[in-house]
DNA sequence: AAAAGTCCTTGATCCAGGTCAAATGACCAA
DNA sequence: TTGGTCATTTGACCTGGATCAAGGACTTTT
């Protein structure tokens, strides 16, 4: 059975409560199926999207893993973020109506092409979808806001551990383990991504690993003492 | 006459194109002139919202300039921005339905306060407002990830030299000097937006007016060589 | 299964920017 | 005008993470 003949339905998929709203009654979800035309599939290591790429659709990711990152005029390369299933790629092409980043596969996906013109479409007529449509956007400022207290507050361990419990704490959500994942990135895109270099990406892997608080295993990672994480990524003050 | 009591209107405000979708007919414009309620007047030093404050509204900045920050829950404060006049606040809000973060005015402001239901309802009859509201937040979106990069790729003297730019670019769009400009933030807000303590901000501002690329006296800054600006910001990679 | 990449780890050294400290300047209220 | 507060500058020193370097582990190709 070929993936690609697979009639895209929203109204019966799965993430269906991660990229779509909740609540609507079976008719309206069926109108909704309209806003996915089809799906691509992706290998890993290809891109989606390309930086100057025309914009035309928001993708949601079926299955698979992604970064996004933004290059400067000299070549230096910053990962903007981590997409997994569920979430919605392409946002950032809304403004000026290219791409401002690159969206890579980090291993084999499928992604559902939402032509951004049915999406305002249907916003009209829905205002489900269209608050939905504002949430997804606003959470991705706040996601955003996030990363710049990670960059501009906080020291290599604090950042990796926030690293850490948000990833599993995102997998937790999609049914997988709370404890246990495998990184489908390299220690230079988690470094780029955090603003360290992959040597002392690496550093802190060990370090954390000889305290006790994590076992890695080149990109498998166990979980074995949660709070101290959070203890790390959220000190108290000491009063 | 109190400015309280002018009553709001988008259709003759000379920020229009800075906050409002251009190219309607006066008719329509009009009826957009419903989405602002009512202007609200901070004064320098207070806040327009607060963390955790209920999300009811964006505002629109007709006169002043505001920062915006989070903080950590130990206590670490990061600002995230700095917004003028015809620019949009409030974006953080949507999706919790509280604000995430802090807007605080830097100097006396005026702002229209556009409550949030209105922009939905007005949004789903004018497909120009709908889409202009989708790329506001698209393009907070991009702007984040441009600090990204430079908070997690770029050394102080690009950060600064950025920000200079950055900041000068939009008041010349306001009708401003393209060289001459009045910081309204200290350098300890400015070092917390790019990363930095405030004594580096100090520090880099005289080895800048050292080399003679800008005057700086206190808050007041000239800047004397925008190329060298642009050279530090984006050096050439010398090939 | 050997060869060739990639990716990861670890050690040694260095330096940009942080920290600590002190002095000066701008501004304001009494 | 005076005293007080806050912002800024500058110096001296220190350190977290970068850089440089080498070797090891895992993957893919042939």
């Amino acid at each position: 059975m070929n993936p690609e003949s697979i009639k895209v339905a929203c109204s019966n998929c799965n993430l269906r409560e991660l990229c779509m709203p909740v609540g609507l009654n079976p008719e309206d979800m069926e109108r909704l199926d309209q806003v996915v035309a089809n799906q691509r599939r992706i290998k890993r290591g290809a891109s989606l999207f390309h930086t100057g790429d025309a914009f035309t659709s928001l993708y949601a990711i079926r299955t698979g893993f992604f970064k996004t990152c933004v290059a400067s005029e000299d070549g230096r390369e910053q990962v903007t973020g981590f997409q997994m299933a569920g979430e919605i790629m392409g946002l950032d092409g809304i403004v000026s109506d290219q791409h401002s980043c690159n969206a890579v596969a980090l291993e084999d996906a499928d992604v559902c092409v939402m032509p951004f013109a049915n999406v305002e479409e249907l916003s009209r007529e829905f205002p489900a979808l269209q608050h939905h449509v504002h949430k997804i956007l606003s959470r991705e400022i706040v996601r955003d806001h996030g990363v710049m207290m990670l960059l501009g507050n906080m020291r290599a361990e604090e950042r990796l551990a926030a690293f850490l419990l948000n990833l599993v704490q995102r997998l937790h959500a999609r049914g997988f383990s709370r404890s246990e994942l495998i990184l489908r990135m390299t220690r230079e895109e988690i470094g780029s991504y955090l603003g360290m270099k992959l040597e002392t990406v690496s550093r802190t892997f060990s370090k954390f690993s000889e305290d006790g608080i994590i076992d890695v295993n080149q990109r498998n990672v166990r979980i074995l003492d949660t709070d101290a994480l959070k203890q790390i990524f959220n000190p108290q003050p000491n009063r």
